[in-house]
Order: C-alpha cells, then structure tokens, then sequence
DNA sequence: TATTAAATAGGAATTATTATTATTTAGAAG
DNA sequence: CTTCTAAATAATAATAATTCCTATTTAATA
C-alpha cells in the first residue's frame, strides 16, 4: 500500500459524491501536489478490480468508496447522484412504486453481467481437459 | 426522414448486436459512403430524444433499435450482450435467483433517473409563480 | 549495500464524442 | 418547374476521457 493508493483510498472513503476520476486526482493533488493522472487511473482500475471501491456506469465514470450494496439515482436536471438502498430499489422494480426518498423514479436501466451460456460451456471444457 | 436517418433506422431495427455509433457509421457506409460521422452521431442523438431508439450504459456506448422494455446481459468473458426480458429481471432480483436463459448473473447495476426532491420542489414553485 | 521488481510521473497517443462551418438538400411558395 | 429558405449534412477541428509508453523512483530483499 503506497502513500499514492492510500490517499485515493482515504478520499473515496471520506467523499460521498461520487466523484470522476479527474475529481479524485484533483483532491488527492493537494495533499500530493505530484501525483499523476496516469496513477490515479491505475489506481482506481487496481481497487476496482479488488473490489475494495465501486464503479459506476455514468459517462464519465465515477467511482465509490462505499461498497456495501446499493444503487444510485441520478438526477435528471441537477446530475447530482444519491444513494439508494437495495430494499428500496427491490420495491421499485416488484410493484412499479416509483417514489424512493430522494425523489421520483422516472425511468432505470439494469445492466447485468455473468458468464453466457458458450463461455460456461467453454470454461468447463477447459476445466475437463485439464483433469 | 432523411435518406440518411431512414439508413440508420433500418439498420438498428434489423441489427441485433448492439452497435456502437462507429460500427452504425461503418454498416450504413456500405450503402451511402459518403455519409459523415457526425450525422451518425446526430441522428442517434436525436432519435434517443425521441425515444425511437435506446441507449445502452456502456462503454462505448451501444445502442438498440428494440424499445420494448427489456434489460441486458454483457458476458465478462465474451463481451456479447444479450436480451433479457422484463419478468427474468425481476426474478433475478426479487428472490435472488442468478440463472436467466443466456446464463448465469454474477453482478448486476442499477442506475435510476428522475427528478431529486430539490429540483422537484424547484419546479414546483416556477409553476406556481407563473399562475 | 547491491539487486531486482513493482510503482510512479510525465507526457504522448488513442478513443469517443461534440462543435464548427461551408455546402447540400428537402420541401414550400410562387 | 424555378426560386427561396430552413434544416440537415459532410468534413474536419476541437475537446474530453482514458490508455499507453518509458525513464525514473521507490520498496523489498538478498
Ligand atoms: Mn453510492
Ligand atoms: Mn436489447
Ligand atoms: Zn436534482
Ligand atoms: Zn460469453
């Protein structure tokens, strides 16, 4: 653990507003005036892939600290983001209730991801072979 | 309804890949090669607006010429994206059931969109000084 | 202390997207 | 069928976001 990753680590675990990459390198620059796009890039790909942060799919991308699970509402004329949690979102979906307590619902997009059926299959064989 | 807008349509409703704007740009080419990315992008952009076509959150961002409601699997090993209907969706994150028809969920993300309560409170009192 | 591997800084390069502007085109009016 | 006008387009410049490259630094280890 660098200094570089700890200070991005501290930074996300202390902001709550979901901030872009260019953000946290902003925040992370004034506590160490050198640091680099480059790393805070690396850094934030490291962490995600460790799952220790959270990615989310806006445009751009903007990352999260808190990793216990749950959702986001985006809002369509501020672009503030808000922090939704998993019970709710499960009632929003189950019975089309589109009020959540930071504000009204009017649309939601679900990307899921997994392993298709062709790359289980795949996965398997590879797995067989080896046996 | 342009020449150019018809191919871009027509293109969308018949492909089931989910395309990027640049492999839009490069099948349309095919048929009028002179047609400019920047027309492409417009077209999407505008079509969207319409809701005519749907925007997909990935990146690069993908588009889809079926608006029926429907949610999507991206495999992690493959890349491809599949179809997922309404009531799998559902499923998947009411009784935490992992198994749809393409395969099997490992993670999934929500974004939902609307009006926070602050910009909703906002709205509300310019309709009422208008009156 | 010397060696080595991993991480970083700085900047170039690439990718995706948006902006600009001169030209073209699709209709409407005559 | 022409002329006019506004909208749409092609070509390209500009910008934004991200990734790549490489020389240098740092941390870990023998
Ligand atoms: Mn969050
Ligand atoms: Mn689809
Ligand atoms: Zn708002
Ligand atoms: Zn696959």
């Amino acid at each position: 653990m660098t200094n570089q990753k700890k200070l991005v680590l501290d930074f996300l675990r202390r902001d709550t507003s979901h901030p872009t990459a260019e953000a946290v390198w902003e925040n992370v620059k004034k506590q160490l005036p050198q640091i680099s796009r480059a790393t805070v890039y690396r850094i934030l790909d490291n962490f995600q892939k460790e799952g220790v942060i959270r990615v989310l799919e806006t445009k751009p991308t903007r990352f999260d600290g808190q990793i216990e699970p749950h959702q986001h509402f985006i809002c369509n004329n501020c672009g503030k983001i808000f922090d939704l949690k998993e019970e709710k979102v499960c009632r929003c979906l189950r019975d089309g209730s589109n009020m959540v307590s930071v504000g009204k619902v009017h649309s939601f997009n679900v990307n899921f991801y997994g392993l298709c059926q062709n790359c289980q299959t795949e996965s398997d064989d590879n797995l067989n072979n080896k046996l």
